[in-house]
DNA sequence: ATAGTTTTACTAAACGGTCAGTAAAATTCT
DNA sequence: AGAATTTTACTGACCGTTTAGTAAAACTAT
């Protein structure tokens, strides 16, 4: 802890603004290096491979992106505005932290892929934020808030998928609300 | 040793499965051979370069897509069943040929990037498919089928995006049934 | 001095792509 | 018809470049 106490972060922010541009297979270690203003061998001072650095990347990621949702959602006491909260929230940080969104989106096809086990650590992450989403829904489906034919999971992964396909808020407000009037019970039930 | 007949296709059915299982930039010229049984020079025999490869696949497959989808729909002259029509088979493509379905969702992340225009082609294929399908939802906007609120691309993104997240059919059927109700018009309007 | 950083210099393997050449099939010439 | 020529389908060896990763020297702060 001498000279640099940054050095290993910025190589985080710039590996995950390449990531997110070019994918994991589309940077070469010394763009990387390039971006974050290091010569390439000082990343492996830090990071043992592509893939640890990337992972970590990825964890950061999901740790920021959990963060912003369920800090928010937990100073509410209703479970409709609890859901509601979320979903704006995760608009607001998709279009705001659009490296996060890409890398994400760009990778999460890879958790299907059955001959790399490399993936594992990093569809583990992913899927225990979707689960503390599914989880939000099932209690809001306990209290009559959501429809109780809706299955909490696939309810989860709409969301999810849904609303990081675009960068423009009006086009996901849009498809929220679309989202929202499919999801809540209808009043003549 | 004449074979002749239908090696180009070989060769774009072995680079369709590979893209889609590692992406365009996970994967050699080498690895596509293999896979086709031919050697690596063969495949710049037919194709130009390795870009040009993944154009044709590209478009290959989303030809495959849109006569699936749109084939169909056709025969029905109710647009309320047009548009159910269309979901239907757009899940049932989607969980059969899943090689076409990562290969999209791989790759359409690029279409956001600036920096490259080789890409512009492969995203103009994919939108003018989007537009069909967001065509068919203004139409059935102006019937007063569907709530005239509805954004129709915003809506065929969400089609798109949302019914392509799994490979399972019951998990796509659900969120099919979510959209479904975000989309038509509420009795008590 | 010494422990923590950063750089220089390097490697072996893999990459996309090229090229000269070849055997067989198709076409043209006589 | 059959010989001569051209075209098609395909191969192996190879090119320059880039890749992830390493060893060790050099610098920096205490």
């Amino acid at each position: 802890m001498r000279k640099k106490i940054n050095t290993k972060q910025k190589i985080i922010e710039a590996a995950r603004k390449s990531f997110a541009e070019k994918g994991y297979n589309g940077v070469s270690m010394s763009e990387i290096a390039k971006e974050a203003k290091v010569k390439k061998a000082l990343i492996y001072y830090y990071f043992p491979s592509k893939e640890e650095l990337f992972y970590k990347v990825w964890h950061y990621s999901m740790d920021e992106l959990e963060t912003h949702l369920f800090n928010e959602v937990e100073n509410e006491n209703m479970y409709l505005k609890k859901l509601k909260k979320l979903l704006k929230s995760y608009i607001n940080f998709m279009t705001n932290k659009t490296e996060v969104q890409r890398i994400i989106l760009r990778e999460r096809v890879n958790f299907s892929r059955t001959d790399q086990d490399s993936w594992e650590r990093v569809k583990d992450r992913y899927m225990s934020l979707r689960k503390r989403i599914s989880n939000l829904i099932e209690e809001s489906k306990n209290l009559e808030v959501i429809d109780s034919n809706i299955d909490s999971n696939d309810a989860a992964d709409l969301i999810l998928n849904g609303l990081s396909s675009s960068n423009d808020p009006r086009s996901l407000e849009n498809i929220r609300e679309i989202i929202w009037r499919g999801l809540v019970k209808n009043e003549e039930n």
